[in-house]
RNA sequence: GGCCGGGUGGCAGAGUGGCUAUGCGGAGGACUGCAAAUCCUUUUAUGCCGGUUCGAUUCCGGCCCCGGCCUCCA
């Protein structure tokens, strides 16, 4: 089945075709490792995790190469260190587990490889020293700066007229940029920053080069594939171009260019600046990675994505249903034959049509629907395609029982069925006063009854 | 000002030149001691103004509103 993708570069939807299909290359700007990752982040955590999943699909596993790099050189993590007093090592170290352990929580598988920025300057200094020799880029005043006039192609990307930009600007202009559009590819470090020596002296790389660096060392001049947010068009991923480009004439450096919209929170928008952001952990606290990751992909990716209370609530109602579906569905023996499994066309044309994940959780809701009604030797193959489905979205992937009742402690668990018990009694003696109490007191701590038609009762933790 | 998204029923959110998803919620019913869960039934929409068309939510033009980028930001 075909994989159609838009593309920012033409603006257009394109059939995804891979250079070569044996070795399918996927770069995506990681974060920048200075403090916990906002939900705003974790978009395109899930998002390149859904297209990695499906490429792997589509190409196999073993035939596509995702590169999420670590941003552990910057200016803000120099900024969080003298704030804090704490070593800038220990900050990336620190935050670099932190983001880890939540995405962890995300189900988004980890990348094949993942960069870090402070062991790419060889590699930075080398293409700096490229772009000085083909005059796109000069010296001064310590600085190594890309020289925007010398590109002619600047601003195709993110479809800028370098005119209008100038009029737009609002910035100061360095004095020592020969235009008002350069941009810092290497720059001086003072005593007490990090720094590498260089042919320019001690100092540390701007921003963009990178990703430059980093993406043709792990992946070659071309990309297949190179992800972000909306947000990183301008100015990062023009320049990303300008920069590889130049380095290599006639080798393109990206075929298809993905971005995942922006996210507002009730809203509004969100940033570090205005102190108004949730981090994923602030998230997890209310809610399992599981839904927050359906609540992502309820919204196509490209689309703006308003984060409210109410549509965590939806989303995790929405979960609870196919988890039930499949416990259902789990207690038929599995008996159906064997066959290779062939997917569900609704819900693969559905992601394959540039990732349209809502669509694709309609169909796979239609899946659930059928499944529930079967009941019969096919039931274990809808149930197994249904699982796939599933996995490609990377939900439902855990055994409902552990879904419902969660991994809580034995002695929890023993409480309620106590209660179950003592309920049991009262409701056998018709004392239905007292068969409520309990019923309410538990539901305060979040479990929830339900009697079932054979006169046993089960639970289900909420919340 | 320039560039890029978006405006769909109570909310979320897709597709589609005519037969008008899906989910959450609401209403009614079945089931239940009552619930919960499940099942059945049900309600409502396409920002505004023109144009093309037999017919537009869908195509074209204009306008209005919202958001993002143009400065660190996913």
């Amino acid at each position: 089945m075909a994989l159609t993708l838009f593309n920012t570069q033409t603006r257009k939807k394109e059939l995804f075709e891979p250079l070569d299909a044996a070795c399918v290359g996927m770069y995506v700007c990681g974060p920048t490792v200075y403090d916990l990752a906002h939900i705003g982040n974790a978009r395109p955590i899930i998002v390149f995790d859904v297209l990695y999943r499906l490429l792997r699909d589509i190409y196999g596993a073993d035939s596509v190469t995702y590169v999420r790099n670590i941003t552990d050189v910057d200016d803000k993590i120099n900024a969080a260190a003298q704030a804090s007093g704490e070593p800038i090592s220990a900050i990336t170290a620190r935050t670099t587990q932190a983001f880890h352990d939540d995405i962890d929580e995300l189900n988004a598988l980890p990348p094949d490889v993942e960069p870090r920025a402070t062991e790419h300057i060889g590699e930075m200094i080398d293409m700096i020293e490229t772009l000085i020799a083909s005059g796109h880029a000069y010296e001064a005043e310590g600085h190594v700066l890309f020289h925007v006039p010398s590109d002619d192609d600047y601003g195709k990307l993110s479809n800028r007229d370098r005119e209008e930009m100038l009029a737009g600007a609002r910035v100061e202009v360095a004095p020592y940029k020969r235009d008002p559009a350069d941009f810092v590819l290497w720059k001086p470090s003072e005593e007490g920053l990090p720094g590498w020596d260089s042919p320019w002296g001690r100092g540390r790389p701007g921003w963009h080069i990178e990703c430059s660096a980093m993406s043709r060392k792990h992946l070659g001049l071309t990309l297949d594939i190179h992800g972000g947010g909306a947000d990183l068009v301008f100015p990062h991923h023009e320049n990303e171009v300008a920069q590889s480009e130049c380095a290599s004439p006639g080798q393109p450096f990206v075929r298809t260019w993905v971005h995942n919209g922006f996210l507002s929170v009730n809203g509004e928008k969100m940033s570090k600046s205005l102190g108004n952001f949730i981090t994923i952990r602030d998230a997890l606290d209310g809610a399992p990675g599981e839904v927050l990751r359906l609540m992502m992909l309820s919204t196509h990716y490209r689309h703006p994505l308003d984060w409210t209370e109410e549509g965590v609530q939806q989303a995790r109602t929405r979960l609870d249903r196919l988890y039930r579906v499949l416990q259902n569905a789990g207690e038929v023996s599995e008996t159906g034959s064997d066959d290779a499994d062939s997917g569900d066309p609704g819900f693969d044309a559905a992601l394959h049509d540039d990732l349209n994940t809502p669509l694709a959780l309609s169909e796979l809701e239609r899946q659930a629907d059928e499944l529930s009604k079967l009941d019969g030797p096919d039931t274990g193959r809808h149930r197994r395609t249904f699982l796939a489905s599933a996995g490609m979205l990377g939900i439902l992937q855990q055994d409902p029982k552990a879904w419902f009742k969660g991994a809580d402690a034995a002695e929890d668990v023993s409480h309620i069925e106590a209660q179950i018990a003592l309920r049991l009694e009262a409701r056998n003696a018709k004392d239905f006063g007292t068969a409520d109490n309990i019923r309410d007191a538990l539901a305060e701590n979040g479990i929830i009854l339900e009697d079932r038609p054979d006169g046993t009762t089960d639970w289900r933790r909420t919340g």
